[in-house]
DNA sequence: CGATAAACGAGACGGTACGTCGCGTCTTCTG
DNA sequence: CAGAAGACGCGACGTACCGTCTCGTTTATCG
């Protein structure tokens, strides 16, 4: 976010830009960071996370990290913000003719354990949520947001090309799959393609068939 | 599990119970600060939740909130778990006959504004499973647990009088109207009566129609 | 001092303790607690001395000190008050014709390891004089103020028999003594007969010929 | 004892001083903060005095005296110990011909009113002395034991060059003066020049002329 | 190619919450 | 009622983390 400011920057049109002498800010490092963010979030939690075990387990200063970001809010906020950008990116590919297809098509990235890491640091966001009143919309958009739009239009498709009927509550209906596997990750246990097929074929088509 | 050491005691013999000299604990202020706890914990959520906070809160100080539970941890597991305990007490009581009539029943103590409070702290419970690794379990258990439960029963006894076919993956379901009221929460939106019907009537019922 | 309200008391004379019912209060544990005050007091200093750790060494509960004394300062200062009595009353006892004789009679009850006791404890009151202004004067008094003043008149009396010539400041030369043998207490040194020797024939008896 | 680690240090071979990164530690501070100590401690005493109070009169933070000093002990002795180093050095300076005009010199540092928070202060390390064992000696040689040698040393020059005869007990003498000085701070009266006087003229050359 | 300005590592610094401990008051029980 | 045992309000202690700052070192771009 603050890094797309100089993005559109047009070369020697902007004075900001254009003279900047002294070393560049090496942006690979952003990523390392939240990646580390996200690891130790979803090891400790919010609260046991701790910006020195961050830069620790990036291999850098503290202070690389604060410049970058001011405050830890805004450290993970960002972490799991970009994590969940990835996952509307996902929701976005699957379309394999069926709605059953496509709801395991979204859920299979959290199938393996590298992508579980996520979740869970997902899942710690909702503390920050409670603690932080002006962030508690940003967590909402940023966490399981995403993904329950992308399961809204993924079945408003499935309507829509008659596969089933229109259901009763379909913004209900779009937030089982990610809440549910937020149980799942609350309960630490791994989001298995049993739970998945479990969970489609045991609850949202039988509710869109019942509806 | 405090209360368990007098649980054998019966009369003069033992010597736990017997002559203990000393001022009583005044336990009438346990449930002042556990309810304390919740309170703050609801508004400012666990980070910003301070013991002196608590203590103020409930009119004490803070030694006395110590001398009850060790650390801010133990205190917050305990507020939530007693809070779930109301809530599986609540969760044997509707039979109203018909499986709608149980759920809403189940749903509707939460219906008005003073239990929001508990609500947003259970979910802040999170935050703490997070943390510490040894009470994972304990949140799991003190948390939604019990209302996943309660859901688990009243559908399976719908299903033994033959209200409605088995479900095809009857764990699973049994999650759905915790963890969707939980969503609610982490939006900060009130758990209304038209949401409950909606996740009623949208999902659960049509789900094990379509079974 | 407050103990001694009730001592001149002759039965049924005064209203309020002719009648007084109940079990009586146990005074001989008053001079066990002023014991146990100076052991401990001696040990671990002003600072490490805890009423806690004074009832456990006395055998009793905290509450019965604080009955006696209402507060940690009190006690100090009258346990130290007690033990310069006692001084005081040595120190009117020697009379051996020489002011020599007499200056070893008075350092002589501190030679021997029970009284060391006594003297360490005395030094910490200085800690009390330091953090309670309204006790400086009374420690002052309490402390070694009953000893210079029997300096002092030991010395007097040995020059108006015209034993030695009038001092030059007979007011500090009183002082030489007790804070020497203060300042062996510091040092955690004994009040050897051979100090005291020194003490007097290599300083007191000198200043006085030299005069 | 800090500084000699960069004692042995000439050139660029050293490891321990050649290149520490990070934000130096402003010494100057350290200053400030015994002295912001020695004052608080005269007022109040050892029991009075918080690191609170230290702080905020020094204009800092609590956590920047503990980054110096772990304990409130170590923060006392440290403050006193550098007091009687000072004092040692004044202790070297007199050279007046005279005994009588060397201790004069010796004793008028602590005439004026400034000097007279330091003398409060190191009585208070008494307290220190007791409550804590493995400091008891550090106590010694900080507190009054410069100054007892610096009185030693010079009785024994006047006696070199024949100003006086040798004293019977000259270590026991050394003392006399630090003692009495210490005597005046506990009563909490200033050290005039007619004390001083009073105290050279009528004990310190007396005893050695009468030896 | 050297000057310069920023990034970076390391850590001091001001705050603030944590959990512990001692003081002095109080309450409750037994003798 | 005295005495034991211990809860309670208060406040200092020493620790840890946050976010800011200030060093010395390194690295890129400009003159």
């Amino acid at each position: 976010m603050r890094a797309l400011q100089a993005a559109g920057a047009k070369a020697e049109s902007s004075p900001t830009t254009a003279a900047r002498p002294g070393r560049k800010r090496d942006h690979t490092r952003d990523a390392v960071i939240l990646e580390s963010t996200l690891a130790v979030l979803a090891e400790l939690g919010y609260e046991g996370m701790t910006i020195d075990l961050v830069a620790a387990h990036a291999g850098m200063a503290r202070a690389t990290v604060y410049r970058r970001w001011p405050t830890k809010v805004d450290l993970v906020v960002d972490a799991v913000t970009r994590l969940s950008q990835g996952d509307a990116d996902v929701a976005q590919l699957p379309d394999t003719g069926t709605l059953r297809g496509d709801l395991l098509a979204m859920i299979r990235p959290f199938d393996d354990a590298q992508q579980q890491v996520r979740i869970q640091a997902m899942v710690s966001l909702v503390a920050v949520a409670r603690s932080d009143h002006r962030l508690a919309e940003i967590a909402k958009d940023a966490g399981i947001g995403p993904w329950i739009h992308a399961s809204r239009v993924l079945i408003q498709r499935a309507v829509d090309r008659g596969e089933y009927p229109p259901p009763a509550d379909p913004d209900t209906l779009a937030e089982v799959i990610p809440m549910l596997c937020v149980s799942r990750a609350l309960q630490r246990l791994p989001i298995t393609r049993e739970f998945s097929i479990g969970l489609i074929d045991g609850v949202i088509l039988p509710a869109l068939r019942g509806g």
